[in-house]
DNA sequence: AAGAGGATGAACT
DNA sequence: GTTCATCCTCTTG
């Protein structure tokens, strides 16, 4: 079943953060269907949150997504290259978001592979914030789309997959230098000992 | 109008 | 470990 909106609408975004690991998203771009356990998220969050694109609440073209009701997708271009998925949350106003880092594929691991083109080692495949957008066909386009919908291109999907509290590591965001003190908030969290993972952080922390 | 820099990844040495 | 690709967004003037 695909996660109902209400999931996403709720206030807190790194309750959220940890309870999309174990769900499954899948996507339909040109007819072509993959999907992927999620197994590493990020959680950002307005306005207190300097790591946050809308920290103090400032709203811009770019962050405009972020502050519609949950259950949407806020994709930005990276470094010039890469597409991010985030996975709005919180009621309209708030502008709270969940970075997918990292999935393990299920559906679609051929297609995968062409679409990361040089790509031979499967799980160099999803495990990092661009990649598994790459993989998956995400991108800009996509931004704004609604996650909630059984037809939807894009949907999060309950695999009835229990995650339970001690399978997790939570571990400092990085690449947000600039976020001061924020950037110490750990508010990533990842499936303790699965491979599909992006490289393990220095400190990480049971929750 | 211009410049700096980024929620990364890959290919180097 | 280092470098650089690549372009959009935001800030400053």
């Amino acid at each position: 079943m695909v996660l109902s909106r209400s999931f996403f609408l709720r206030p807190d975004v790194v309750t959220i953060a940890r309870e999309l690991l174990g769900k499954i998203i899948v996507t339909q771009v040109e007819g072509v269907v993959t999907s992927g356990v999620i197994v590493e998220t990020e959680a950002y969050r307005a306005p207190d949150d300097r790591g946050c694109h809308a920290f103090g609440n400032r709203k811009t073209p770019r962050t405009q997504t972020m502050f519609e009701a949950g259950g949407i997708a806020y994709v930005y271009l990276c470094y010039g290259i890469h597409h991010l998925f985030n996975i709005v949350s919180g009621e309209q106003g708030l502008a709270h978001a969940v970075l997918i880092r990292a999935v393990e594929p299920v559906l679609g691991m051929d297609i995968m592979k062409d679409r990361r083109n040089g790509i031979r080692h499967p799980l160099s495949l999803t495990n990092g914030p661009g990649k598994f957008t790459r993989a998956m066909g995400i991108n800009v386009s996509h931004d704004g789309q609604a996650l909630y919908e059984p037809s939807g291109m894009i949907k999060i999907v309950d695999g009835n997959k229990v995650i339970t509290e001690n399978q997790i590591l939570a571990s400092p965001r990085v690449g947000i230098a600039y976020a001061g003190k924020c950037a110490l908030r750990p508010w990533r969290f990842r499936v303790k000992n699965n491979p599909w993972t992006s490289k393990p952080d220095k400190v990480a922390y049971a929750i």
